[in-house]
DNA sequence: GTAGCCCATGACACGTCGTGCCATCAGGAG
DNA sequence: CTCCTGATGGCACGACGTGTCATGGGCTAC
């Protein structure tokens, strides 16, 4: 059965109950062969209540990074003064790397594995990565950087990251990812000449 | 009426007529308000043979880019030997941008329109960029480049010619796309240090 | 020319997705 | 105790996308 057998009706984790009904069912018999209302007879709730807390079937997968945004100002806020736009942007992507990530890896490796398995998944994690580059824009235009540059540098920085993350969960598990993202900044420096 | 009345029941356009009569509905009442079955008799079609040639209500606004891996794997074959693998993207780039842009400006930007109106066409826009630097990191493997130095080069190009056709988009219609580009690169190239 | 194949299209049924609307019910404020 | 707030249940509905079979025009073979 479900999640909801023990808990008061109105338990405020529904979110919660059904990420981790969807991850479970998405893992067991694919993205493409689980219903919504699957999801939600899982973790006890109804398929009405289900698109209340998601915006459509995909966004399930993407509950983490409601707070990104937040995060990112936080982090930005706190960067040493003085710093170039792309060090500061950089600087933002590090501390996320040393803080939340290396305890979360295999979390992350599974999440990653069922939207590599579809491309309307492949496609959300997309919007979702470019969301998060706009966040950083939008700091940077706040710094007085020009419009464009903010739009460049935030993808870039995004591009980076995404890059560090993907060899990250592929090699080793005792690599932190900060170092990962230092040596893909380098690589793509040296590439690109 | 739609565009079918004087022409043969198997008129070979039948994408093409789609296309046009997508665009057109898109552009006179928006793309959540219209459906799938408007779209098919504008064209004079039926919506089962609309699914038939697109795979879902995106994928119409994107059948130019179908031709798109081919052109990639012919433009960087025309490529002078001996250029940096950096130098090779950016070659086809401007090749590209020299060749097929500036006679349609208009055109894409009446579709750019359009795609930036809901965030389900700019979700699959970014998929489309995502397929385009795959086929391109397909080719920079074949030339022998380590798989993750192509694949971060890939997603470099293709974010520097995107913010490129952003800028040419935006801006005076007499700039042509290849010097954009150029600048492009270079703006990120100095933001980068 | 006509018999027969090929294949794009038409037509229908169906499951799933996502939303609007109203009813229900727990808990806090007074 | 009553009222109010807010999350959830339940239902109806339109749109999306697919499986399946029928239709009929164009083409080749003979």
């Amino acid at each position: 059965m479900g999640y909801g057998g023990a808990m008061g009706r109105w338990a405020p984790d529904a979110a919660i109950r059904l990420e981790r009904a969807a991850l479970e069912l998405f893992a067991e018999q694919g993205y493409a062969d689980t219903t919504v209302p699957q999801i939600a007879a899982r973790a006890g709730l109804t398929t009405r209540t289900y698109f209340r807390h998601f915006a459509d079937k995909r966004d399930v997968l993407f509950l983490r990074e409601r707070e990104f945004p937040t995060v990112v100002s936080a982090v930005l806020a706190d960067a040493p003064d003085g710093l170039t736009p792309v060090d500061l942007v950089m600087h933002g992507f590090d501390a996320v790397a040393r803080d939340g990530f290396d305890a979360w890896r295999e979390a992350v490796r599974a999440r990653r594995r069922i939207i590599r398995s579809d491309a309307h998944l492949r496609e959300r994690e997309l919007l979702k990565s470019s969301a998060l580059a706009g966040a950083i824009e939008g700091v940077l235009v706040e710094h007085g950087l020009e419009a464009r540059d903010a739009a460049l540098l935030s993808s870039f920085g995004v591009l980076v990251f995404d890059a560090a993350l993907d060899d990250w969960l592929e090699g080793p598990s005792d690599r932190p990812l900060h170092e990962v993202l230092r040596e893909t900044r380098e690589r793509l420096d040296r590439l690109t000449g």
